[in-house]
DNA sequence: CTAATGTACGTTACCGGTAAGTAACAGTTA
DNA sequence: TAACTGTTACTTACCGGTAACGTACATTAG
């Protein structure tokens, strides 16, 4: 496994265009959450990338490794999101359980050049749409999406648990369905024409409902 | 006409084998919930059927035929779960929408042999995991998958109406959340091992949220 | 009873396209 | 020189889909 050392080189906008290497994650990162896994060949991310196959097999032991690393990425990426979103509330994690579901409906997603240019339509998860692609054979993908989705539950039950839920695995796992079918009904309804509109109102109403014991006597808000 | 007419031929318990085109689709449909659709080829279907691809070719005009009758078979299966849940609470909306949530933990798919026999992990919702395979091209089965779940948006909104919620398409859209969350999260954590658990619990919250303006003094249930 | 016919299905072989992955060689640049 | 990259060509395998032919059986007519 080739391991870059100088990481902090992350300029890329500017005139030099970067490593072949680079290009071609870039590039396959875009064409797997659009177009899907199975269906991005490494011929069209060769070419898409400006380079061929050839680059591509030189840069990386097997495609498989390549959707690997881009798991791995998303998983990074999100979680950047997820602490930055909760970063403004440390200390008060019910208010930083709100902060997550206001940030979520502006998240399309974590997109690789911060703006989410061409990205039309938000595909939802990509490590939740990789599992559906990922064949039952394949224990390193798939163990990469478990791991990912344990850890968002683990994330959401502990600020259950510090926010004072009365049952906190109960309202993490509440709030861990709404963000799962938010991004499972984008496929279907783009943007944030679906269902997703109400998750904001929804999860609001689950942490009232599991932390006042004595609900307030009107809506807060 | 030989001396060997004695043998019997049925190795089906249930009388006379199917007809090919019957033995294709079953198979096809299990194959396709279990494995994705892109995943399974015609000759996997065909051979795996008993049978061979010229058989298939003769029973259905392309693959994606197939599929497009798989999905609706499985929306139609699937409405027939619904209107069987809430059947016994007719003129009772709010008790619909609970029931909904009951049996949505027993129903691991609309199974077509009507045992859940081989299928040990429930592969989530059929038509959404279709969503996350249809390549943006094909109008056709996007669109099955989209009137589907508008379908289903539909339903859960007049239930919410029905049942007096006074944001009852926010309430709708909620409850629809924590379903396709379910079902996402079926592909990671198999049977009811993920958040799934909490989703009868959470439905409960939302619709006494929704409905009491004065909550009930403590726990109704 | 026999023969003809239609229907349903099996078998083999093939097509064009595309997939993942590799070999060998040439050009560029530091 | 040595590392990096581009190019062409190749292998192996699978995909959806088709052609041509063979077989078993039921029906019906003569």
């Amino acid at each position: 496994m080739n391991v870059k050392s100088g990481v902090e080189v992350e300029k890329v906008e500017l005139g030099a265009k970067p490593r072949v290497r680079d290009r071609i994650f870039e590039t396959a990162s875009d064409l797997f959450y659009r177009h899907g896994i199975r269906a991005v060949g490494v011929d069209a991310i060769a070419s898409e990338a400006g380079t061929n196959k050839m680059s591509f097999y030189r840069a990386f032991p097997s495609k498989d490794d390549l959707v690997a690393e881009y798991l791995h990425d998303q998983e990074r990426e999100y979680f950047s999101w997820w602490d930055q979103s909760i970063a403004a509330h440390a200390g008060n994690p019910r208010r930083q359980i709100e902060a997550l579901f206001d940030s979520y409906l502006d998240m399309a997603r974590p997109q690789p050049k911060g703006d989410c240019g061409g990205c039309k339509t938000s595909r939802g998860c990509a490590l939740g749409n990789a599992a559906v692609e990922i064949t039952e054979g394949n224990e390193l993908l798939g163990g990469i999406v478990h791991e990912y989705k344990t850890e968002i539950r683990r994330r959401l039950r502990k600020l259950a648990r510090d926010a004072g839920a009365r049952e906190p695995d109960t309202l993490g796992d509440a709030l861990m369905l709404l963000m799962e079918g938010g991004y499972y009904s984008r496929l279907t309804f783009p943007q944030n024409s679906g269902p997703i509109a109400a998750i904001t109102k929804a999860a609001r109403t689950l942490v009232d409902a599991a932390i006042n014991a004595e609900p307030r006597a009107h809506k807060a808000r």
